[in-house]
DNA sequence: TCTTACAGTTTACGCTGTCAACCTGGAATG
DNA sequence: CATTCCAGGTTGACAGCGTAAACTGTAAGA
């Protein structure tokens, strides 16, 4: 009967109620939809009242993202530990990091495709210990260290440019996608096995 | 004797020295240092006197983003003009994009890596109009033009990703990346010219 | 000379993240 | 019971953002 703000339920606690929040919004409107005050007005509290629970804004989207790498981390770990052949558990984990990419656009956009400035107040080894699930890459190339993680970075990167360039809708839509999806897989799977100039797989 | 505001030179027609002071900001601080004040106050003159010859702070950043696709096409151009097998006229065309985004990185950003809803408004066949060097990626496979059109994305779509993520810098700095660039490209061009799964290639 | 158009400026609006100060209800303490 | 303290909020403000509307001075044309 005094419905002057929308107060909100008392029985989850606020920071909760926060991510929550955020989580809808940046489902439904994406990243740049993000504002503390929208947060704080559908959540019935004050803009401010958010940094009580997070230090900056920052830090609550690196919440968010923790919460996709472990979407991520979980995806991949539960495919690689698959049997099959190298390559087949290869293709097996590219396909699921790609599938993540494209089924939550919007997460993607924050873990990986965030100015770069942007991203160094994220601490670089928290960073790190997040995406370990991409070390998944290297380590199905069963080469030694340095040469593995060689392979590895190209595998993600090459999937890492598609997922990227087919969520900002740059890829042309006359494309089988499915097609590209599939031969880029495959492609970046000769980029973990097959014989590359550098030289070192012979070490 | 009245240095109220900082007058700028009266030669220079306003248009242009925005122009040139955005490339300043742009190359200097990155992306998100431009700013219609920042810019203004640089240039000395108003903010809102920028939408005397921009529509808008995106037309600005677009006329940045045609100057920066020019530079890209006329490398890429010059480069694909030279002679050899058309595998080495690939490696040598993904080496120069490779080469742009590295040397131009912040250019490389807002041709790239801006968000896409941002992007959807810079008209999408002036976008594609743009980026026509890319289309050199397809041509040089040589394949009927569907095929083609895969293959070239699959290429640029490796080296973007391989790009993108040097340049946000979370590619591991203890890595070699002379060696992954070089494997890189490789793996791109096998990309292009090795038998893929989609079977369009018997096509 | 009067008019018109151009090329600026001033002012303002609504938005952003964030800080300092204030308030308020409840628990702990005297 | 009265007092103090504090966690968890609110209010108000600041500096910055893109940009729209209204205003001003100046130069060219009729």
């Amino acid at each position: 009967m005094c419905p002057s703000r929308p107060t909100r339920d008392p029985a989850t606690p606020l920071r909760e109620a926060i991510l929550q929040e955020a989580r809808t919004l940046l489902e439904g409107e994406g990243y740049a939809a993000l504002s503390t005050r929208r947060i704080a007005s559908a959540v019935g509290c004050t803009a401010t009242s958010i940094y009580l629970h997070f230090k900056s804004k920052d830090s609550l989207i690196y919440a968010l993202i923790d919460e996709g790498f472990e979407e991520l981390n979980r995806r991949v770990v539960e495919v690689s530990k698959g049997d099959g052949s190298a390559l087949s558990l290869l293709r097996d984990v590219a396909r699921a990091y790609v599938d993540f990419g494209l089924e939550r656009p919007e997460y993607y956009e924050i873990m990986f495709m965030l100015r770069a400035e942007q991203m160094e107040r994220y601490p670089v080894d928290a960073y790190r210990r997040a995406r370990r699930s991409l070390d998944v890459f290297a380590e199905l190339t069963a080469l030694p260290a340095q040469e593995a993680a060689r392979r590895g970075a190209i595998v993600w990167s090459t999937l890492h440019g598609l997922v990227s360039l087919l969520i900002a809708q740059r890829i042309d839509i006359s494309l089988d996608r499915e097609a590209l999806i599939e031969d880029s897989i495959h492609s970046a799977c000769l980029g973990a096995f097959a014989a590359l100039p550098s030289g070192a797989n012979s070490a």
